[in-house]
RNA sequence: GGGGUCGUAGUUCAGUUGGUUAGAACGCUGGCCUGUCACGCCAGAGGUCGCGAGUUCGAGUCUCGUCGGCCCCGCCA
């Protein structure tokens, strides 16, 4: 090996223990001092900077080469690690007690200005960080971001090891389902007209290891899912698959549990406190209005509609006269806080999921300030105020809608007080268990039931028959991690035999032919043989990103793509040429 | 598919009711400088105002369209 590429150390771990040592460093020029006699150079590698110092009475040559050094060049340098002189201390540096005085300098590479520098905290516009995504990735948060997550990624490899979890690779290019998400597809050559899909998660594949008997599989896996993307949602994401065989909930949970904790002990140095709670699907709705509840801070919903009954106050009259509900929140002393124009946002954030309006009272020292007041009786006003535990201060919301649009409302409107008058402890992580999902839920626009978890989910009580008698009314064996208001794993116990999924596909309006057609292989397989068995998938991306306290996924992926699911790197998805499109007996529709 | 928002030197931004040669800071280039660390000082270069139409005597500014980034609704079993 060249000598000059024998690195002795990282630029940021020497210290005064190395003075009067002779080292070697390999990194990019960060900044450069130019004195004319004295040249002062910031080295930069992923541990942090050392200053160099290049001085022509140690060595000539050496000197003279820093003189056309540039930003971002990558250069190697041996030297003298020397205590700084009194005084020139640089106590913002790690390395602020040395330098190293240089007598060999290679330059190893030269490079053009960037357009943007990683190093410095300007704010640069998404779109150029993206396209000179390696510039961006010099930045300290995300070397930082991409180093905890693969530390999150191999303490979950770690405790899932500990408990006899074998890891297992599973097809990429499969086959396409029905339902859920809408699939990439993939042409295959040697079977024109034919494609393969690439998985929205490995979920056939893990349940038919179970049938194989792995009985602990695991996967740390890209999956992919043709959706429109978010703050949170990717086209390509990563999750930690999980599947157990002879394993109930419980099991599930505890294993969870610890790896969820060990990830906070060794990533972040947190303690959790376990088990987490557990709270029913159903509770969540009636609480929070959102089955990924926030519960670092209060402010739940509260049912009025009894208190409301008979009032002459037609919108909520109408409301629950059509089954609607008349639901609130109190806002605890806020009413000073929440001007007029912080209501009209707030009412137009209730508008954006379905509400027609949102109604409130502030409660003040001498005075109801409402515009809704006026519509109801002082008794039945009392009562309200009673049951919302009203007191001066205190700002009532109110939403009056179909429960969906209530919960939706009340949820969203929940989350943007507590984070605008800051009741949100941002310094807590709170997890949950949210259970006993409906199995199915009713889809207006297909006019039939779909699988609210997937159609491989057990239901609660083994009750064949309620499966045909009352399917609406069935609980499924389906569970969620929440943290801090985010879904971040979900999973199921699964159906491990043909006839109950036989009677789940017809409950889902799939037919024998069709079931057979889509998923005959897992329906066989359930016939070999299959254990019990139920797992979980966890979002990576997700609790990277909340861990790293990240505002996006992207922050926590090293190459993300844009909203318009492109690569502003890399161009893709790119034009292919006619004689690709040939080989794989495809052409354009031009109509 | 829909709503919102942003787009001006390499970068971040300013740019008045539509009016002369579009500015600043940082960065960049050259020169000077032996204790700087956001080095300093002097000089200089650098613009398809995202793109395309339109209105106007005249458009960075107004109108329409379009492209792109971000946030949201729908969608995401």
């Amino acid at each position: 090996m060249k000598s000059e590429l024998r690195r002795t150390h990282h630029c940021g771990e020497l210290s005064t223990a190395q003075i009067g040592e002779t080292v070697t460093l390999c990194g990019w020029v960060h900044t450069r001092r130019d004195h004319g006699g004295l040249i002062f150079v910031d080295l930069w590698d992923k541990e942090g900077l050392t200053q160099v110092v290049l001085n022509p009475q140690i060595d000539q040559l050496a000197h003279q080469n820093a003189q056309s050094l540039r930003g971002n060049y990558v250069i190697s340098v041996r030297g003298q690690v020397r205590a700084r002189p009194e005084g020139m201390v640089n106590p913002k540096l790690n390395t602020g007690q040395i330098e190293v005085y240089i007598d060999d300098l290679h330059i190893l590479n030269t490079s053009k200005t960037p357009p943007f520098s990683g190093w410095e905290d300007q704010e640069v516009s998404e779109a150029l960080r993206l396209r000179y995504r390696y510039l961006d990735l010099r930045s300290e948060q995300l070397q930082k971001n991409l180093k905890q997550r693969y530390r999150i990624s191999k303490v979950a490899r770690n405790v899932l090891d500990r408990h006899g979890f074998t890891e297992v690779e599973t097809p990429m290019l499969t086959k396409s389902t029905p339902e859920g998400a809408r699939d990439y597809l993939v042409p295959s050559r040697v079977n024109p007209q034919k494609f393969y899909a690439l998985p929205q998660s490995p979920q056939l594949f893990k349940q038919i290891l179970m049938v194989a008997g792995l009985d602990r599989y695991f996967q740390i896996v890209k999956c992919f899912r043709d959706e429109d993307l978010r703050q949170d949602r990717q086209p390509e994401f990563t999750q930690i698959d999980v599947e157990l065989s002879f394993a109930d909930e419980a099991t599930i949970f505890r294993l969870v549990e610890e790896m969820m904790a060990e990830i906070y002990q060794e990533v972040l140095g947190i303690t959790l406190e376990t088990p987490f709670p557990v709270i029913r699907y159903q509770d969540a709705i009636d609480r929070f209005g959102s089955d990924k509840p926030d519960l670092r801070f209060g402010m739940e919903i509260v049912d009025l509609g009894d208190v409301v009954q008979g009032t002459n106050f037609k919108v909520f009259a109408e409301v629950l006269a059509s089954g609607g509900q008349v639901r609130a929140l109190n806002v605890k002393n806020s009413a000073e806080a929440l001007s007029r124009k912080m209501l009209d946002d707030l009412t137009e954030i209730a508008r954006t999921y379905g509400a027609k309006g949102m109604a409130w009272i502030k409660i003040q020292k001498d005075e109801l300030q409402s515009p809704i007041t006026k519509f109801f009786e002082k008794e039945m006003l009392d009562r309200l105020i009673d049951r919302m535990g009203g007191e001066v201060g205190d700002t009532i919301v109110f939403i009056a809608d179909t429960p969906k649009v209530v919960a939706d409302a009340l949820a969203h409107l929940r989350l943007a007080l507590g984070h605008q008058l800051k009741r949100v402890d941002t310094s807590q992580h709170r997890l949950a268990w949210i259970t006993d999902f409906p199995l199915l839920e009713y889809d207006e626009e297909a006019g039939r039931y779909a699988a609210m978890h997937h159609p491989f989910t057990a239901p609660a009580g083994d009750d064949l028959g309620k499966m045909t008698s009352d399917p609406g009314a069935l609980t499924a064996r389906a569970y969620d991690l929440v943290l801090n208001g985010n879904e971040i794993a979900g999973g199921s116990i699964r159906i491990h035999q043909r006839d109950v999924q036989n009677r789940m596909f017809e409950l889902l309006g799939i037919g024998a032919e069709e079931a057979d057609e889509k998923f005959g292989f897992l329906l066989e397989a359930l016939e070999f043989g299959a254990p019990p068995h139920g797992g979980i998938a966890f979002g990576l991306d997700r609790i990277a990103m909340l861990l790293a306290g990240a505002d996006s996924i992207r922050d926590v992926i090293a190459f993300p793509k844009t909203q318009k699911a492109t690569c502003l790197m890399t161009q893709a998805p790119s034009t292919v040429d006619l004689k690709q499109l040939r080989e794989l007996k495809l052409k354009f529709d031009l109509s």
